[in-house]
DNA sequence: ATTTTACACTTGTTATAACAAGCTATTATT
DNA sequence: AATAATAGCTTGTTATAACAAGTGTAAAAT
């Protein structure tokens, strides 16, 4: 078995990034000087730069170039409400902020409709960005019961769900939380700002209020080199 | 903004397997009767097949062809230790099984060294693959003390981990944990049986025996399109 | 001085071409 | 009949070529 040209050109690559030979956000070499450096044709060069993006890498911008992504991680603890986590962050010197994209009532999906259990179909959908020191690292997804979306509509806005519910003292019984992977599709790779395909962790979660009635459904669409979860677990 | 080709290409043979027009396992149009059905060269139809690859909705083979991959999820509740499962997946029709790989004395890297807190520097080492009624799902790597490796040696090859630390009636304390996410390389696409940079899930673990003694640090690396984490939170 | 234009450089898309390599079934040989 | 060679399919690799499109800079026009 012969090793492919773009693969042995592609890990070359990644051994100097490894190394250090490219910082975090530095331009990489042109595709055409890769072509002169390796003597090879601009396809292979594309093939092993393809490479680099599959395994996150590198990220290549029309126009400008191809550059280092920045490794830097954010772990959320889940043996609480993850919000809890966001003075323990500040500490650290990460700055969680958020961008409203959408907060408006809609039909609910029918998993919605199965997990909140309830009658009423409208409810309120909230779409909001998560920033952390300025760069995007989740999308969060959210359906509100109605009678709740009306009264915390203006502040779920700006803020995290968990942090609203618990400053509008709304006690929260329990939250069941799955964690799966996905990869980024048409719309989530254009907010999240990673290429199609780039894996996400889906953190999908339903909180129950008084009498374990289900208040809300939602999840969180994480950037997998950015974001991780951790958890304590007693046996 | 113009659609590339290669995209509209993809996004058409997506709804089509969406649309079970493919059904699991089945083998797509070979790049030649693309070329002819949709009026383009072949570097635009592999392009769009590369594009359904990154989003793991098929997987090509040399000589053979591009098959839809089988979307089947296996869930892992972490509420209680992640193998009190293996009833409940028995009744959905879901068989677990493991191979083991390695079983041996090894000198324990920086990391698990600080994790174990152990002034011993050899300890034992066992990977072992995970599989789902016979599909390779996940490959699992541990380091044990050398105590408790000793004795729980010949169990360990073949049966996984945490049962055998309750058969041998090791209490279990506590686990910390932490869920990410990452991308496979040459050695785990190998034995994981996925394309280089096909999204991984990172559960890494450490058990605590009596008196808060880290006694097994591990990671499971598994298979985003086969496996999935479940979790409930008191707060 | 400011704005516009043009140019050079970057990555993105698409075509044609040829050969390599893996798989399968048929044919030819033993 | 069993085995080996062959032909024909598949995807994988690599080259050359041309144009599109996004970015930034330097020159030209206002």
């Amino acid at each position: 078995m012969v090793t492919p040209l773009h693969v042995s050109i592609s890990e070359k690559l990644r051994h100097q990034i490894e190394a250090g030979d490219y910082v975090s956000g530095e331009k990489l070499p042109s595709e055409h000087e890769l072509m002169k450096t390796f003597q090879v044709s601009r396809i292979t060069v594309r093939q092993a730069i393809a490479n680099l993006v599959n395994q996150g890498l590198v990220s290549s911008q029309q126009g400008k170039g191809v550059f280092v992504v920045p490794q830097q991680k954010v772990t959320y603890s889940l043996s609480s409400p993850m919000v809890l986590l966001a003075d323990d962050l500040s500490k650290k010197g990460i700055e969680l902020t958020f961008k409203n994209l959408t907060f408006r009532k809609v039909r609910s999906p029918q998993e919605v409709q199965t997990a909140l259990a309830s009658a009423e179909k409208q409810v309120y959908l909230q779409k909001k960005l998560l920033y952390m020191n300025g760069a995007v690292g989740a999308i969060d997804i959210s359906y509100i019961l109605p009678e709740l979306g009306k009264s915390l509509g203006p502040q779920l806005k700006q803020e995290m769900t968990f942090v609203v519910l618990e400053e509008c003292a709304i006690a929260i019984e329990s939250i069941d939380a799955t964690i799966e992977c996905t990869r980024a599709d048409y719309e989530t790779s254009d907010y999240l700002e990673v290429p199609l395909g780039h894996p996400l962790i889906v953190y999908r979660y339903i909180v129950y209020g008084p009498a374990q009635k289900p208040i809300l459904w939602g999840e969180t669409l994480s950037r997998a080199d950015r974001f991780c979860y951790s958890l304590n677990i007693q046996p």
